[in-house]
DNA sequence: GTATGATTGTGCACACTTTCGCAAGCCGCG
DNA sequence: CGCGGCTTGCGAAAGTGTGCACAATCATAC
């Protein structure tokens, strides 16, 4: 893979190999772009294109092997390997992720949780974990290996607490806090928050009855 | 507004409205274009550009009033108004969802919540909303108008869920079930599925420790 | 009143993305 | 074993989005 891929290609991956994970569920052995095309609402152009980044994956006449495209799709992604991840804030929302059932499945574990609240903090959540204080996250990090962050603590707080991520060499943080953050280059951050989502839809809306 | 509007546009406006809420709270009363990029990681021109498509908010040499900015961006978001929403779902997400404290400042209210399974069935939420069976969602809808639907069933009953609220009229969908929706045109929906951002940032992370 | 320093709004060029169009290749059937 | 119907991979064209650069404009200070 000698040349660079579009951050936009990357960003569809997920959504292919999801459907291509229900689609071999379902038993479907071969699948066109055409077929894939129509059930994500994108282009067969773009499936091809987007693929053949990586290789060429297809057979002509036939499409792709179901089998075959999610396991390349799944060494692409680095899904071929189980991924560490720390929780931090154990308010409702991080209650809610923590006791998340879809993230394993998928090869992401929660290792460790965090909250700042000193009530919170002892406490046992539902597998074997337990709640930390925050001010341990540094240390903890530096002892174990953790790849990912998840952040779900007030939007006041939310920097700080991924400071100390980024500082501990965390390269990825999934950020559940309604503020945008700052991080140095190289450290991604996804931000999901509801509310902008909806955001962006009022104005659709709005133009919808007019 | 004869000028067609870029979706990526109408996408970073969430971003610029939240960010400017934050700075109106902390007192500020002028920014310029090179501040908020600065804050949200974007270029100044791009936000000027953004901006432009709506009016000549700005002023030269001084920047942007935050006041002015906010309540420009607040109408032509759609968010000088309430909008009313349904839950479908409650299950443990669905539960997080019904408690959180964030929709309700910003104006999005939760005025109806569904569900099959007859032993949520009649449950009573946090303030005066009773679960009610999703049976009666198509009659409901139509005797109460509803702006948008949320989503937070298991992914295979998500599709029929989705279907009943777009018969309804519903015209936006918040999706947490982790499948994609098939919804006609004019109709739409955002996904909301931390498993598919954590997979695009897996990419990333298995390229940097190279 | 004028000079200074700052910052907007925007035309334009560039870069990036998507889509088209088609040669090449595969399968099955007769 | 050759023909017809499909479907991929990919070069090139079309379409979108971004960032630069600068004239126009504003506040302030002297």
């Amino acid at each position: 893979m000698p040349l660079e891929i579009p951050e936009v290609v990357i960003d569809r991956l997920p959504m292919y190999f999801r459907l291509l994970t229900a689609l071999r569920a379902r038993g479907v052995s071969v699948v066109s772009s055409q077929e894939l095309g129509d059930a994500l609402n994108v282009t067969p152009a773009q499936i091809r294109k987007d693929l053949s980044y990586f290789g060429r994956f297809g057979k002509q006449g036939r499409g792709y092997s179901v089998q075959r495209l999610t396991e390349e799709l799944r060494t692409i992604l680095g899904l071929d390997q189980r991924w560490r991840m720390v929780l931090v804030g154990v308010g409702r929302l991080g209650m809610a992720i923590a006791s998340y059932r879809g993230f394993e499945p998928q090869g992401f574990d929660i290792v460790g949780v965090y909250d700042v609240n000193p009530e919170a903090v002892g406490t046992e959540l539902g597998g074997s974990l337990v709640v930390r204080n925050v001010s341990d996250l540094a240390r903890d990090l530096e002892e174990q290996a953790v790849d990912i962050g998840i952040v779900a603590v007030p939007a006041g707080e939310a920097q700080a607490v991924i400071d100390v991520l980024v500082a501990a060499g965390i390269g990825a943080i999934l950020n559940y806090a309604p503020t945008g953050a700052q991080v140095p280059p190289g450290v991604q951050v996804r931000q999901i928050d509801p509310v902008l989502s909806l955001q962006g839809m009022t104005y659709h809306l709005r133009r919808r009855e007019a």
